[in-house]
DNA sequence: CTACAAAAAGACAACGTTGTTTAAATTGGT
DNA sequence: ACCAATTTAAACAACGTTGTCTTTTTGTAG
């Protein structure tokens, strides 16, 4: 590989000269710099990554460990978001994704160590609680899309009550008065959080209870008990006659689709749907289009990674908004 | 950060030992081993990668170029697929997501150059001809997912034709006799393919083409065309009569599941659906679940760096096969 | 106990850069 | 034309490692 000597000897300069054009220093005379600049086209040069981080003594280097839990392909976007902002303020962002046994995480800590990263964000796959191998805070870390129970490191979430408040309240506005809620269970955050948040539109509005109904009917990812949710679907639908239906995440309302179909319902016509989480294709997928509350994972990536380009180290606890993306289901 | 030299104080030994015993070399006395672990250990030293690489001019890095153009999230698995061997080899994959535009390939290349990438990984997000920038071919380099015309560089694509004939001769096998193929847009080379595929299952079947019907009803991602093609779809099933319906995407077999549903046909009963893709989540989401060809994606993203590994430079077209998942659908 | 080979550990240079100091070239005022 | 001041360029050390060579220690045969 050719390096900054090679050019300085076909430029007739001294290294060190060649080094000032890289770095633009201002004191090399446009001739000088000339020669230079035409001596690193001809012989192709690039700068050594390597060398300049050894010389610096700085990495340019924020890992991104990604805890893969679960393979949901969507929360993609919370690596873009970061790694959009490093592209733009010249850092590397070395993504790592690590499986579900600790072995894995600390490897991954290690190895981001090895290579001086200047600080770390975690993200997990889903909205929870993680606890995070204890040598994460030698280093600068933020938590995304999850947040440790300790309380020592800075994490930001998504804001599951707001989003749920939010677009219960959209569905009131709208006219809406009797509101099915096949919520996820319960044992997850977002499932309660999201239940308070719809709970606490109804109380706003003044509403009696008897106008919702909230019923858990999904496990994560669970493909027997989605089968057993159509069935409760349908048999809610029939009994409560809900006239919107709110989703607690979009392949609930693929269900959801389907069985309204079969009671002969047409939806954002005799009944309103609504949903959580945007989950990639799904939304557009279904017909008509799915109007849901899109997680800011995009958003969380970006800020995760500001946190660590800003050098802060307070403790926050940052939520983060959904954003309603309107398509035609109620 | 500690180096190798407080590690050498701190033990008591001179520092190259230190570097000795990082590097597994034998020629260390059991006692001095133990000496530097354990200085090791006390002062948390971790060798420095960037020092490494500049002393032994090997970077241990292999680009990955992800070209965006779609936000097709389940070819993530092309990313993984390599990753997991990076790992499993000490490797550092260097993943870069690039927007449309040019210059932003040829940006991700010359930051790669910048780092001494030891290989590149050029991944498209479907199956498609790619034009790369010429500077590529100054490091060894694989395409995933796509080829170039020009023949310069090795390359692995899904065994689209394969596939088709594949599937179609399982439905065959399984006694439907007329099937309704329901194709991407033949200016998809996934739609060329795989209808050719279709075609020779039946034509070495000596099956009549009566019995065959191959329709383009979907242009990729768009989602006007969509309604279209359910449209399309229940048009085609009440006129044409199909025991099995072929889809050309999963994302088609959500409609064509509707369809089923609004015509009084039982999936997997009344008429078998299968498709190609296992894309994400959609087959699990439908019900029954939706059995389909998996596209290679892991294995590409395998096969891509093992061709680096492997120091190869022949000009390779391999072809990766697709994969069938039993579920329900027929 | 000596000699000598083999094993182990140390010293020093090198990798490709940048930071710092020093020297040379240029400029400006008389 | 000369000196000082300033701009520009060169020289050299340093970053944290590993490669190579040299020295020291260890072990063994006589």
């Amino acid at each position: 590989m050719v390096t900054i000597k090679d050019v300085a000897a076909h430029a007739g300069v001294a290294f060190k000269t060649v080094s000032r054009v890289v770095n633009n220093d201002p004191t090399v005379k446009p001739k000088n710099r000339e020669k230079v600049l035409k001596a690193i086209h001809e012989l192709g040069y690039r700068p050594n990554r390597a060398a300049q981080m050894t010389r610096r003594k700085k990495s340019g280097i924020i890992g991104f460990i990604a805890d893969e839990l679960l393979r949901v392909p969507y929360t993609f976007d919370l690596i873009r978001g970061a790694q959009d902002l490093a592209w733009r303020h010249n850092k590397e962002l070395m993504v790592l994704n690590v499986n579900v046994d600790k072995y894995s995480v600390e490897g991954a800590v290690d190895h981001l160590f090895e290579h001086r990263a200047e600080g770390i964000i975690y993200a997990a796959m889903y909205h929870r609680e993680v606890s995070v191998p204890s040598q994460l805070a030698e280093v600068p870390a933020v938590l995304a899309n999850c947040y440790d129970s300790s309380g020592l490191y800075p994490s930001i979430v998504p804001d599951e009550k707001e989003a749920a408040r939010e677009i219960t309240q959209t569905l009131l506005d709208k006219g809406y008065q009797r509101v099915l809620f096949l919520n996820l269970n319960e044992n997850i955050i977002a499932g309660r959080l999201r239940k308070a948040g719809v709970e606490q539109a109804f109380a706003e509005n003044n509403l009696s209870t008897e106008n919702v109904v909230i019923e858990s009917v999904i496990v994560r990812e669970n493909q027997i008990e989605r089968s057993v949710a159509r069935e409760r679907a349908a048999d809610l639908i029939t009994r409560f006659k809900p006239d919107a239906i709110l989703c607690g995440q979009d392949p609930i309302a693929v269900e959801v689709y389907f069985v309204a179909q079969a009671l002969g319902l047409q939806v954002g016509k005799d009944i309103g749907i609504a949903s959580f989480d945007d989950w990639d294709i799904i939304p557009t997928l279904l017909q008509p289009g799915l109007t849901t509350m899109a997680l800011p994972h995009y958003y969380m990536g970006q800020w995760a990674f500001n946190y660590l380009l800003d050098g802060r180290s307070d403790k926050i606890r940052e939520t983060a908004r959904f954003s309603l993306v309107n398509r035609q289901s109620f």
